[in-house]
Formats: structure tokens, C-alpha cells, sequence
RNA sequence: GGACUCUUAGCUCAGUUGGUUAGAGCACUUCCUUGACAUGGAAGGGGUCACUGGUUCGAGUCCAGUAGAGUCCA
């Protein structure tokens, strides 16, 4: 076996490692009978991304959790992928087409999306290369696009099912309108940001009496120009005698407008009237359409004013609009006052800029299952971790709005449907029949048709009429049958131009990463086996994004007709806090305050920066990112990589095949204090690791790791091996006990650190060189004692628990020796006062504690005197100074100590005299305080003693 | 306006059904290169647990309110 270095060099290791896992195929979720299956679906990552400190938490958690299950012996599946990212990865393209001078329009769509297809394949895979860094462990070889043929599939069968049943329709609403992005954003891409801006009071002249005006404040007087309206509330006494006048409009073509009364109207909210812009605002445009009142555009889809503004304004930007036209109010005298005002402003969330409430057409989803959806997570079939977060998640069903699905991009899923103008008594040549039914349908909610449109037979399309206005209908025909389409386009249909949001494709990310809706890929890739998913780690920003939209797709389309956990797309949800710099703020791009987490991976390692992160992330809470917790993982790595070089270097390596192996060379017999403590220790630290897990703690399991390996197995155990090492008779044990706790310790840490403990886990020879560490089973804290029990292990509390008093002992000690400055020589001269029963204790212990104390010897005395000293739980200790003791310091020293002790003697007394606590306290915590008290009460006396020896 | 979260050592945070003297890492002070590790070891200083009241024999922990910080939704 290769010797252990001094130092460990996580890079070239970490590089060995993850070779070999991949072309062992040790990642591939295979379906194995008899084995619980673990599903973890990656959130696909933006496939312009690139690796950011969310990424490595999110994507740390799933692989604690996929190696975990891998150790259990459970059929581990994680899959991974990237989604298609409709706004982003248009964008980066354009930029770079914009480098050349180039437009998206010059190319023209097929061209374009040539090069985003170039792209993404010389950069679409960059995040997925980095996080084969940081060690993560998904089944490469299933990797997903959601722009896939495959994908795209399952995507745009979604689509014509979902139209079919009725839950998409296309409809001219108010949509939120990016004019940098020039599409249609659904709701939960708009972000409300407080602006502070100017509100305008701009007074409007009535026709019928000259020189009498109503006043309204608006802080986009930019859309006067679209007033149709002005609207007051019908019970306002103010207004009473206003309602069916007509006033001038402000600004822009002259027009009259009426006033009219809506229930809808703010009576208490600036002055009480509105003017009524339906052409953009979503209230005025309900409030218009209640009134029939048309609706003006003033705005181009870029956001600059047209022709509707009037020739002052048109082609004007909005913001530049705003200003002039507050200019030409004051010069026409309309313009009553301004005065500075704070309010919300919906901005794209992508571009950064205000978005425009826009009335365009669109494609909406009504969405299915919202009611089964709540009960998936309100019973618990889903369990939110947090559980917090479901509160979050039930209220936005509550108040679901219908989903706006269409975007005005080239790159994505492109819709499904094809339409034509038609006059109303247009007939189709092709089925006279179907067109006398068409005919017959006058409105937009007119039954889906189902039939086929070009006359093969078992050729599927539905299609949905709707009325552009008298004589004019349109007729769309939602179909994936490619003979259809042909058909379609031979008569003079076209495609719509709109692609779908890309939410739309990955919330079908839990099956349709696994084969479906084709029923053979999906039994070739255990879609049965694997779903529903395990686990799903992600943010509580996309609940509604994404989680929520999971849980419904799931719920529609997965087993119908089964039970409800069949069903769901996954058990759990991990919610993982936001990562914050050091000044709480999100990490982002804009603001360069991330690391680069490959940066963070050469400076520390994978597995550093992996123990790391996990130390610093506790459940549910933002993470304050201090790269000092790096480094102490990095440095965590070096004390376990010291710590089995010790242990090689101690002795020749034993049968490490297996815990059984192992158990069965320890000697119980020779058991002393410190074996039965770190194996007692290594029970409850394994104990509390499981529960971690159950209950999603991470930080806890590595912080009981850390404790334990560094605190009580390296600071404590490690140590008093050293003495026993030196004896013949007790060294083998003690091998024995160490390549235990290291076996353990090893597979504990695994799924946090896999390289360094593979390279370990070989290097210690508790594997063969073929096999990898997650080969093994790692056993529970029962199986462990179990394997014990047979091996005649059992394990002695009381004497586990007198390695307290020992420790106790030992900081004494060297209290006592840092307060006279002999902290680390090895020749101090110990004596001890202590009773028969303590003093056994201690000699029965006293080359371990001689090498701990650093001390040349340590002899018992029936009295000390003129000597410094300290009271420990075995006894009194006394310094064996050559020089003469400072009686007045040491006496400062002991009354300060003994001041201490009266204040806490004090508050045990006065509990313990409490005869309300000694008449409810359970009995074990009254026993607890008694004897605390018999004890600081000894120590006071010994104390005492000391003191009045000084004199 | 509504919901949720947070406030514990200089900093970042643990503290899981209320129960000995409130912990960790980093930072700080002193000492130590002894044969696993200076990416280390030893010792030490540092906290009226945001504030006010309540429940209780007992509150960092439970309840109510106040103040401040943050997130989400309207």
C-alpha cells in the first residue's frame, strides 16, 4: 500500500477519482430488483450558465443525498440537464450577432436559430463540465435538453393535450409586455420594485361649461393621449353632477371624452376620478370593456409612442414621453401640480426595465389538477422541508392566475398551431361537412372540433374558431401529425410565430427526462421504477416558477387514475437558502461579488469547498458566505488525511475487508475508559448523522462529524493512543479500535467529501483496488452495535463516561502548568491529592495522562504544601515548582476561582430550597442538582484548604 | 396592507418536545515546531441571548407586545 503523504493534495487526486467513477459507469441509475430506487432530478441549469456559489450548494445537497442513498444500497438515479432558456440564450446570441452587425431579422428565423444551435453546442455544456468538478455524480449519459427531440416531444404533446381538454386558449388580453425583450412575460416574471418617482394632478376641461374642470393624478401623463374615459366612483357626492359629461382630453388629439361612473374607482385615492387608459392599464382596461369603450394604443411594441400620441410625442421613448409631456400639460395650462411619489413598478425581471401593460394576443393555460395539487402538499404526500414553505406555495394556488405560455421569441418550443383567415361562408374544400358544423359556431368559446383537417384517415388535429369580428373568423388548428401539417401548409396555413415560455417545458422535468410520453423509451429508462422522484433541492424563488408547476404536470399526466402519491412528481422538496456576500446581499453577476467557485475548487478543493459550504448552510436560513469556512474545510481534509496517516504509520495494516473483519480483531477484554468512550461516541455521532438525514439537516450532520472526529477521536483518542501504542500488550486493540472509526468515519463522510475519502478509503485498505468506496454498505448506528454484539462486543457506559473526568483531569493540568508558563515541556513533576476510589482511576490510567498533561511523572501524596494547585473532579493537582511559589498571586488566582463557584453554589442552593421545584422538578433533575451540589460544595472545601494553606 | 423569517461572543452562526455553569468556527492574547497534522497543538479573554411584559418551580427556548433587519405576496 502507497504511504500517505504528509499533506493532502486534493487536485491530482481528485482528477484519478472522478476518471474512474465514470468509466466504471459507477453513476448509472440502473433499475435493480429488490433495491428502493433514489431519484434526484437536477433543476436543469440555464444553459447559458455558468457555475455560481447557488449552484454549488444546490447541486452539493443532491450529491449528499444521491451517495447517501448509493451507500444504503438503494438504485440511485440523479439526472442531469440543462434547460433551453427562451430570453437568456436569445439574448447572449443577439449580443453576439450585434458583435458583427448583425440582426436576428437579417438572418431571418431559420438562419438564427442555426447559430443558437451552434452555440449551445460549443457553450451549452460548460456548467455541466463544471460540475464534474465539484464532484458531482449524475448519470451523465442521461443527460437532458429540454429543446431535445425527444423533449420537445413531450412538450408539444403537452400542448395539443392540454388544448384539447380545454385549458389553453388564445385570447387578446393585457399581457406584461418587456419592450427590451419585445415579448409577453408571464406574471411571476414581473418583479415589483418601489420607484420613486413624479405624480402629475392634470385637470380636463368640460365641454358643456367652459372654464370647469375635472382633475385626476396620473404618474404617466405620456398616456393621455389614450384617455377614453374619465371614470369616477358612482356614490361619490363630488362628482354627482358630472356623470355622462364630456370633457376635453389633455393632451394629444383633441377628442371629448365622457365621464363615467365604475364601482371600481378609488373614491378615497387622489381625487377621486380616473382617467381610463384601457389600451395600458389592466384596471382601466376591465373598467373599458364593462363601458364599451375602444381602446387606444399609444405605445409601440419597443416601448416608444406613436402616431396616437399626437406629432409631440410620437416616436418618443416612454421615459422621454413622460417628460415632455408633463412640459406640454404646463404649457397648455393642464397641468394643476406635480409633486415627488413612491410606488410599486412591475419590472422584467431579465431585461431590468419597467414592463408595459400591453394588449396584445396570447396563448393562456389555464391550469389543471390546482385543487389536488394543494392536497398533495397539505396531507403531506409532498413534504416541504422547511416546512414553511408550504404556506407560500397553498396561498399562490389560492390566488392562481391563468398562465400566459406564449412568448414572442424564435428560440424555444414553437406553438403547435396553425390558423388561417376565413371568411365566414369561406368553404373548405376539404371536408364540407366539418365546415357546415365551423359555421355554425359564431363566438370564441366554440367547442374544440376534433377531426382530421387533411382527410388521412388516422391523422389527428383538433381546432378552435375564433371571431375576429362580424365576418372575419379564424381558424386554428393545434396538431403534431406531421401529414396534417403538410396538408396545412399546402392550403395556405401558417405556423404561429410564437414559441412557448420555457417554464412550459421544464415543468415536465420529472418524467419527461425519463422517456416519456413514449411508453418504450420510458420502460427503457425505469420511469416506473424511478418515479415519482425522491428529492428535489431547489430555491424557494422558484416555488411557483417551477415546483408548483412540477406538481400539477405531474398530477395530469402521470399514472391516471392511480392513487395521489403515484402520482406526484416528488416526496420532498428541499429548499435551500439564498447565498449572500458579506454584506447580505445576493450573489449575482451584476454585482461581482461571487466567487468563482472553480477558483474556491483550486484553492481548497472540491471536497474542502463542499464540507465547507454544507458547515455554513443550516436549514432554511440565508447563507452569510465567509470563505474562512472554505478554508476550514480545506483544512478539515488535511487533519482527516493526517489522521490515517497516523494511523498507517502506527502499525501494519489488519483484515479491513469489512466491519466484521474488523470487529472481529478487536479484544474487548483489554477494553479500556478511552475504547469504550470513542466507540460509544462513534455510535451516538453515527446515530445523529441518520437522524440528520431524516430530517434534512445537513449542517448538523457535518458539525457532528467534525466534532467528533476532530474533538474526540484527533484531539482526545489519537492522543491517548499514543501511550498505549507503546504496548505491546494494548497496540493491536488499539489498531483495531482506530481502523474502526476510520472504516466508519470514512463511509460517514462520503457523500460530503467523496475524493478524500475513495483515495483513503483505498489507501487504508478497507476496499479492493476495483471496487469504490459507495460498493460497501454503510451500516446504521443499530447494525454497527449489532455486528458488535456478535462479536462479544458491549460496550460500558459508566466507563465511557469516566473519560470526562479524566479529560477534566488533564485541562487541569495544564491549566495549572500554561498559569505558570510551563505549557509544553514534557518534565513537569505532578502530585496529586485524591481519595482511594479517585486515585485508582487515575493510576489505572497514568502513562496516558502523564504523556496528555505533559508531565515526567505523576505521584500521588497524602498533603502538598507551598505548591500551586488545581481542583479537578479526580482530585487536587499540584505543580512541582523548583522555584518558590508566589503566594499572593496564587491566592488572587484561587479566590477568583472561588468566587465563581459561591455564585453558582448559591443558585443551586436556592433551587434546591425551592420547595415548588423539588415538589414538580422530575426526580432525575432534582438528583442532578444534588449531586452538582455535593460536588461544587467539595470543591469550595478543597479550595478553601488550599487558600488557608497559603496563608 | 397581508404572510413568513431573523435579532445569541468582535464576525458568521448552532442551540430539535423548557431543566446542571449558553456552545462552535473564525478573529484576538499567551505559549509550543514533541516522531499524524503549524492546513497543527495547549491555555486564555470575550455574551444582562434586541427590548418589555406574561406563563412556569425553572425561559435563549413557550405566549403577547415593541423596535430593527430581510424575503415573498397584494
Amino acid at each position: 500500500m502507497p504511504e500517505i503523504t504528509k499533506s493532502y493534495e486534493a487536485r491530482e487526486i481528485e482528477k484519478k477519482w472522478y476518471a474512474a467513477w465514470q468509466s466504471a459507469g459507477a453513476f448509472a441509475g440502473k433499475v435493480v430488483a429488490g433495491k428502493d430506487p433514489y431519484t434526484i432530478v437536477i433543476p436543469p441549469p440555464n444553459v447559458t450558465g455558468v457555475l455560481t456559489m447557488g449552484h454549488v450548494l444546490n447541486n452539493t445537497l443532491q450529491d449528499i443525498l444521491i451517495r447517501r442513498a448509493r451507500l444504503e444500497g438503494r438504485s440511485a438515479l440523479w439526472i442531469p440537464g440543462t434547460d433551453h432558456a427562451g430570453i437568456a440564450t436569445q439574448t447572449v446570441v443577439e449580443r453576439e450577432l450585434r458583435k458583427q452587425k448583425v440582426h436576428r431579422r437579417d438572418l431571418g428565423r431559420e438562419k438564427f436559430l442555426e447559430k443558437v444551435w451552434e452555440w449551445r453546442h460549443e457553450k451549452g455544456g460548460i456548467i455541466l463540465e463544471q460540475l464534474r468538478r465539484l464532484g458531482a455524480s449524475c448519470d451523465w449519459d442521461r443527460t437532458q435538453f429540454t429543446m431535445d427531440p425527444h423533449y420537445s416531444r413531450a412538450v408539444l404533446n403537452v400542448f395539443v393535450d392540454l388544448f384539447k381538454k380545454g385549458h389553453i386558449y388564445r385570447g387578446k388580453r393585457m399581457v406584461n409586455w418587456c419592450p427590451v425583450s419585445q415579448t409577453a412575460l408571464s406574471d411571476e416574471e414581473v418583479i415589483m420594485k418601489p420607484v420613486s418617482g413624479t405624480i402629475y394632478r392634470v385637470r380636463y376641461e368640460r365641454v358643456d361649461a367652459p372654464g370647469t374642470f375635472i382633475e385626476v393624478k396620473t404618474t404617466r401623463p405620456e398616456t393621455i393621449p389614450g384617455d377614453v374615459a374619465i371614470a369616477v366612483h358612482p356614490e361619490d357626492p363630488r362628482y354627482a353632477g358630472w356623470i355622462g359629461k364630456k370633457v376635453r382630453r389633455a393632451l394629444g388629439p383633441a377628442a371629448e371624452i365622457p365621464i363615467i361612473a365604475d364601482t371600481a374607482v378609488d373614491k378615497e385615492f387622489g381625487t377621486g376620478a380616473l382617467k381610463i387608459t384601457p389600451a395600458h392599464d389592466k384596471a382601466d382596461f376591465e373598467i373599458g370593456g364593462r363601458h364599451k369603450l375602444p381602446a387606444i394604443d399609444v405605445l409601440e411594441a419597443d416601448g416608444k409612442l406613436n402616431e396616437f400620441a399626437g406629432p409631440e410625442l410620437a416616436g418618443m421613448d416612454r421615459f422621454a414621453g413622460r417628460k415632455k409631456a408633463a412640459e406640454l400639460l404646463k404649457a397648455s395650462g393642464a397641468l394643476v401640480s406635480e409633486e415627488p411619489y413612491a410606488n410599486n413598478v412591475g419590472y422584467s425581471e431579465r431585461a431590468d426595465v419597467p414592463i408595459e401593460p400591453r394588449l396584445t394576443w396570447q396563448w393562456w393555460l389555464r391550469y389543471p389538477r390546482i385543487e389536488e395539487a394543494k392536497t398533495a402538499v397539505r396531507d403531506g404526500h409532498i413534504k416541504f422541508h422547511p416546512e414553511r414553505w408550504s404556506k407560500v406555495y397553498l396561498h399562490w394556488l389560492e390566488n392562481i392566475q391563468d398562465w400566459c405560455i406564449s412568448r414572442q421569441l424564435w428560440w424555444g418550443h414553437r406553438i403547435p398551431v396553425w390558423r388561417k383567415r376565413l371568411v365566414n361562408t369561406e368553404i373548405n374544400p376539404g371536408s364540407k361537412e366539418l365546415w357546415d358544423r365551423v359555421r355554425k359556431e359564431q363566438n370564441t368559446d366554440a367547442p374544440l372540433f376534433e377531426n382530421s383537417f387533411s382527410g388521412v384517415s388516422g391523422e389527428m388535429s383538433w381546432f378552435r374558431i375564433f371571431a375576429l369580428d362580424a365576418d372575419w373568423r379564424e381558424m386554428n388548428v393545434v396538431t403534431t401529425s406531421e401529414a396534417e401539417i403538410k396538408w396545412l401548409e399546402a392550403n395556405g396555413y401558417e405556423q404561429d410565430t410564437d414559441v412557448l415560455d420555457t417554464w412550459a417545458s421544464s415543468w415536465l422535468w420529472p418524467f419527461a427526462t425519463m422517456g416519456w410520453p413514449d411508453a418504450e423509451k420510458a420502460k427503457a429508462q425505469g420511469l416506473d421504477h424511478f418515479y415519482p422522484t425522491t428529492t428535489l433541492v431547489t430555491g424557494p424563488d422558484i416555488i411557483f416558477f417551477w415546483v408548483a408547476r412540477m406538481i400539477m404536470a405531474g398530477l395530469e399526466y402521470m399514472r391516471p387514475g392511480e392513487p395521489i402519491e403515484r402520482r406526484i412528481p416528488f416526496k420532498h422538496v428541499y429548499f435551500t437558502g439564498i447565498i449572500r456576500d458579506q454584506q447580505g446581499r445576493k450573489m449575482s453577476k451584476s454585482l461581482g461579488n461571487s466567487p468563482d467557485p472553480l477558483d474556491l475548487i483550486d484553492k481548497y478543493g472540491a471536497d474542502g469547498l463542499r464540507f465547507g459550504i454544507v458547515s455554513i448552510a443550516p436549514q432554511g436560513q440565508d447563507i452569510r458566505f465567509q470563505e474562512d469556512r472554505i478554508e476550514g474545510g480545506k483544512n478539515f481534509c488535511n487533519k482527516l488525511w493526517n489522521a490515517c496517516r497516523f494511523r498507517q504509520m502506527s502499525g501494519d495494516a489488519g483484515d479491513n475487508s469489512s466491519l466484521s473483519a474488523i470487529m472481529a480483531r478487536l479484544v474487548p477484554a483489554q477494553f479500556d475508559a478511552d475504547d469504550h468512550a470513542i466507540l460509544d461516541r462513534l455510535l451516538s455521532t453515527t446515530r445523529e448523522v441518520d437522524r440528520c438525514f431524516r430530517e434534512f439537516e445537513f449542517s448538523g450532520a457535518v458539525q457532528a462529524l467534525y466534532a467528533f472526529f476532530w474533538g474526540d477521536f484527533c484531539d482526545w483518542y489519537v492522543e491517548v493512543s499514543k501511550a498505549k501504542l507503546q504496548n505491546a500488550g494494548t497496540k493491536a486493540n488499539c489498531l483495531a479500535i482506530q481502523d474502526l472509526v476510520l472504516r466508519q468515519t470514512l463511509l460517514l463522510l462520503h457523500p460530503f467529501m467523496p475524493f478524500i475519502t475513495e483515495e483513503l478509503w483505498h489507501l487504508l485498505g478497507y476496499g479492493a483496488a476495483d471496487k469504490f468506496i459507495e460498493d460497501a454498505h454503510l451500516e446504521n448506528a443499530s447494525q454497527v452495535a449489532n455486528v458488535g454484539v456478535l462479536h462479544g462486543l458491549a460496550l460500558n457506559h459508566a466507563a465511557a463516561a469516566s473519560v470526562e473526568r479524566l479529560k477534566d483531569f488533564v485541562t487541569k493540568a495544564r491549566a495549572l502548568k500554561a498559569e505558570h508558563n510551563q505549557a509544553s515541556r514534557r518534565d513537569s513533576k505532578l502530585l496529586v491529592t485524591a481519595n482511594d476510589a479517585d486515585w485508582s482511576t487515575l493510576d489505572a490510567n497514568l502513562a496516558k495522562l502523564a504523556r496528555m498533561c505533559g508531565a515526567a511523572s505523576i505521584e500521588r501524596r497524602a498533603n502538598v504544601e507551598n505548591a500551586p494547585a488545581a481542583v479537578a473532579a479526580l482530585g487536587t493537582i499540584y505543580l512541582d515548582l523548583a522555584s518558590t511559589v508566589d503566594a499572593g498571586a496564587e491566592k488572587a488566582r484561587l479566590a477568583k476561582e472561588l468566587d465563581v463557584l459561591a455564585k453558582h453554589i448559591a443558585g443551586t442552593e436556592a433551587r434546591l430550597a425551592n420547595k415548588a421545584f423539588t415538589d414538580k422538578a422530575p426526580p432525575a433533575v432534582i438528583a442532578g442538582a444534588q449531586k452538582q451540589l455535593a460536588d461544587q460544595q467539595a470543591k469550595r472545601a478543597e479550595l478553601e484548604r488550599l487558600l488557608k494553606a497559603l496563608g
